[in-house]
DNA sequence: ATCCCGTCGG
DNA sequence: CCGACGGGAT
């Protein structure tokens, strides 16, 4: 026999449908109340879920209905100039403007690749422009309640503390596609990431939360509640992601600006010649230009940047 | 100072 | 597989 597969150090419970039915239940009879739960628009569900990838939900809420009022489909969103999503996604915070760019990108994608309406399973789902694994499966789910189990830090944590799975991708996959009930992705997903949002974060709330695992949890039944290492984040001031910033910032403002006019704007060390310089300018705004957000006129003497329309 | 955290591109 | 990617809230 060449099967080099270990055996799984860690296992689900036996009544694994006593487990899905008391997570249900308590999802079901209290939750936070987002407008995206009340509709099953693959369009403004896949909105909300790049908008809450990186900003907390509550600030999400506001920009959410906004986006969706400026352009409520992808018909609207494709036609729209990139710089005008690039620019609501500044004005709200949104944080990494790339995904708006995604967005605008998807949504073009949906209207020339097919036909103005969303596929319905993940794989297709995975196609579109800055849709991953995890945002797939969530389109998936809560728009057509046809998503495998989503895996993202929240669930990690969970099936981590309760049920001791090991800190490994394929792992997680495999824990969390066996506790899924078959065709209820729609709920599931929702709770079990409720789960991870309100009961069982960082520091855990289990009893306030009350917490519907807690007569089958590893961590509740020894105190450790270790959760799986998240990579830690240099810090963002100074950092090349604050100037990129400034460059949209500024050049939102202008129509065009000349190099050095721009570089003196973003930094008040900068010095044509200098460590900050041209050379540095150029490297942001040819990656800004690789990233669809900025275009550079080449041709124009001296070069000039603007925000890519 | 730390948290938030999935996707892309190389 | 790893580094880059925004900026407000706490």
């Amino acid at each position: 026999m060449t099967d080099t597969e270990a055996a799984p150090t860690w296992s689900l419970p036996d009544d694994r449908d006593s487990v899905r039915d008391a997570l249900i239940d308590w999802y079901e009879a209290d939750h936070r109340e987002f407008p995206w739960r009340r509709t099953d628009d693959p369009y403004a569900i896949l909105v909300s879920e790049v908008m809450s990838q990186q900003t907390q939900l509550d600030r999400v809420v506001e920009a959410w209905e906004a986006f969706l009022e400026r352009w409520p489909s992808t018909t609207e969103l494709a036609a729209a100039d990139r710089a005008d999503v690039v620019g609501f996604w500044t004005d709200h915070s949104l944080g990494y403007n790339n995904r708006a760019k995604y967005l605008h990108e998807a949504a073009g994608q949906i209207e020339s690749d097919y036909d103005g309406r969303f596929p319905e399973s993940p794989d297709e789902l995975q196609e579109l422009m800055g849709v991953g694994p995890y945002t797939a499966n969530a389109v998936a789910s809560f728009a057509f309640n046809n998503g495998d189990a989503v895996v993202d830090t929240n669930v990690k944590r969970v099936l981590y503390r309760a049920f001791d799975v090991p800190d490994d991708d394929s792992a997680f996959e495999d824990a969390a596609a066996d506790l899924m009930p078959a065709d209820r992705s729609r709920v599931w997903n929702n709770a079990i990431m409720e789960l991870g949002g309100v009961a069982c974060e960082q520091t855990p709330s289990c009893d306030e939360a009350g917490c519907p695992w807690r007569e089958w949890c590893s961590a509740y039944a020894s105190g450790d509640f270790t959760a799986p290492d998240v990579p830690t984040q240099p810090s963002f001031e100074g950092s090349r992601r604050q100037f990129r910033g400034r460059v949209i910032g500024t050049l939102r403002e202008y129509d065009e600006l000349e190099l050095d006019t721009l570089g003196h704007r973003v930094r008040v060390d900068y010095a044509p010649n200098g460590e900050y310089g041209r050379e540095w300018l150029r490297g942001l705004l040819t990656d800004l230009e690789a990233d669809g957000l900025v275009e550079l006129d080449r041709n124009a003497e001296p070069v000039v940047a603007r925000l890519r329309r």
